[in-house]
DNA sequence: AAATGATACAACCGCCGCATT
DNA sequence: GAATGCGGCGGTTGTATCATT
C-alpha cells in the first residue's frame, strides 16, 4: 500500500457524468466488434473521452444485451434477502445467483427497498421479542442488517411484498420511473431475459461477446428501445426499457440508424464508421 | 402553481486481489 | 519475491423524478 499508484486515468482529460447516446452506441458498437479485452485501453480505441473504468461500468450495468431491465420480481427480492443474508454485501457474488442482474443495480435495490423492508419488520418483531424476552434483541452489526433476524434465515421471505404504506410508495414510483411493461412486480419481464439472454451468464463482468453476431439484434432492439430513435432526439429515455419498446432496428436498416447517428450534433457518425467498420457503409 | 422533501438509480471513487513481468 | 498493472468490488454521491404540502 502507498506506493502511490498512478490514477486510471488522466481525469482531467476524460468525461464524467451521464452517458450520451452517441457514447452509448460507440461504446457498444465497439464492444461487439472488438471485445473488451483491456478496458484501459478501449476508450482511446473506440474515440470515448471516457475512463476505461466507466466504460467497463456502463457495458457490465447498463449496456450489455442480458441485462434484464425492470422491477425485480418477488422471487428475486426474496433470493436477495435470502443471499444477503448468508452472503453480506457481496453483491457481485449474490449477482451471480439471478441472471441478468448486476450487482449495482442489486445494490440499489437492496439499500432502497429492501433494507428498510427489513429494518421495518425487524422493528416490528423486536417490539414483540422485547416483550417476551429482551435479551433476545441484539443488534445487527456494522451495515449488515441482514443479520438482525438472526436467528432463522428463511423467516424474513416470508415477509409480503406489499408489507406496508413505504412499500407500496416505492413500488409505485419504481413503476413509474422504470416504465416496466408489467405494472405487477410479479410479473417476470421477457424482454430480453430467459429467452434472449444466453443461459450461461454468469457474473456481471463475466459477459463476454462469444458470439457477436448472435447479439447484434438484440443490440439494437435494445438501442431502439432505450432511445427515441423515430423523435431523431439524443434525448435519453428514462431507464432503457427493452422490453415494451423494442423497435427493430436490424442490420437491414443499416442506413436509417446510421443517418439517425447523423443526425445527433456534435456526434460524426463516420467516426464510428471509422472505428467499428459498420459494414454496407 | 411553486416549494420542499423523499426516493430511486446511474455513476464515481478508492481499495483490494490476482496476474504478469 | 517484489513491483506493477489491471479488473473487480463495495461504498458513496449526485441528480432526476415524483409526491406531498
Amino acid at each position: 500500500m502507498g506506493k502511490g499508484r498512478a490514477p486510471c486515468c488522466d481525469k482531467e482529460k476524460v468525461k464524467r457524468g451521464p452517458w450520451s447516446p452517441e457514447e452509448d452506441l460507440r461504446l457498444i458498437s465497439f464492444i461487439q466488434k472488438h471485445g473488451h479485452q483491456n478496458w484501459r485501453a478501449l476508450p482511446k480505441q473506440a474515440g470515448l473521452l471516457r475512463c476505461g473504468k466507466s466504460c467497463r461500468l456502463r457495458w457490465i450495468n447498463y449496456l450489455r444485451p442480458d441485462v434484464k431491465r425492470g422491477n425485480f420480481t418477488k422471487d428475486e427480492e426474496d433470493a436477495i434477502i435470502r443471499l444477503h443474508q448468508t452472503l453480506g454485501n457481496k453483491w457481485s457474488k449474490i449477482a451471480a445467483h439471478l441472471p441478468g442482474r448486476t450487482d449495482n443495480e442489486i445494490k440499489n435495490v437492496w439499500n432502497t427497498h429492501l433494507k428498510k423492508r427489513l429494518v421495518s419488520k425487524n422493528e416490528n418483531t423486536q417490539q414483540k421479542d422485547e416483550s417476551k424476552d429482551s435479551s433476545m434483541a441484539t443488534s445487527s452489526s456494522s451495515s449488515c442488517i441482514s443479520s438482525s433476524s438472526g436467528k432463522n434465515s428463511g423467516e424474513v421471505l416470508a415477509m409480503p411484498v406489499s408489507d406496508n404504506s413505504q412499500d407500496f410508495k416505492t413500488d409505485q414510483l419504481s413503476n413509474h420511473r422504470s416504465r416496466s411493461s408489467s405494472s405487477s412486480p410479479s410479473e417476470e419481464p421477457e424482454g430480453l431475459s430467459s429467452s434472449s439472454i444466453s443461459s450461461n451468464v454468469t457474473n456481471s463482468s463475466q459477459v463476454g461477446v462469444s458470439n457477436p453476431e448472435d447479439q447484434v439484434g438484440s443490440l439494437f432492439n435494445f438501442i431502439g428501445g432505450y432511445y427515441d430513435v423515430n423523435n431523431n432526439t439524443s434525448e435519453e429515455v428514462n431507464k432503457p426499457d427493452i422490453l415494451d419498446t423494442a423497435l427493430d432496428i436490424s442490420f437491414e436498416s443499416d442506413l436509417e440508424f446510421w443517418n439517425m447517428l447523423d443526425s445527433f450534433g456534435p456526434f460524426q457518425s463516420d467516426e464510428i464508421e471509422s472505428v467499428v467498420n459498420v459494414p454496407g457503409t
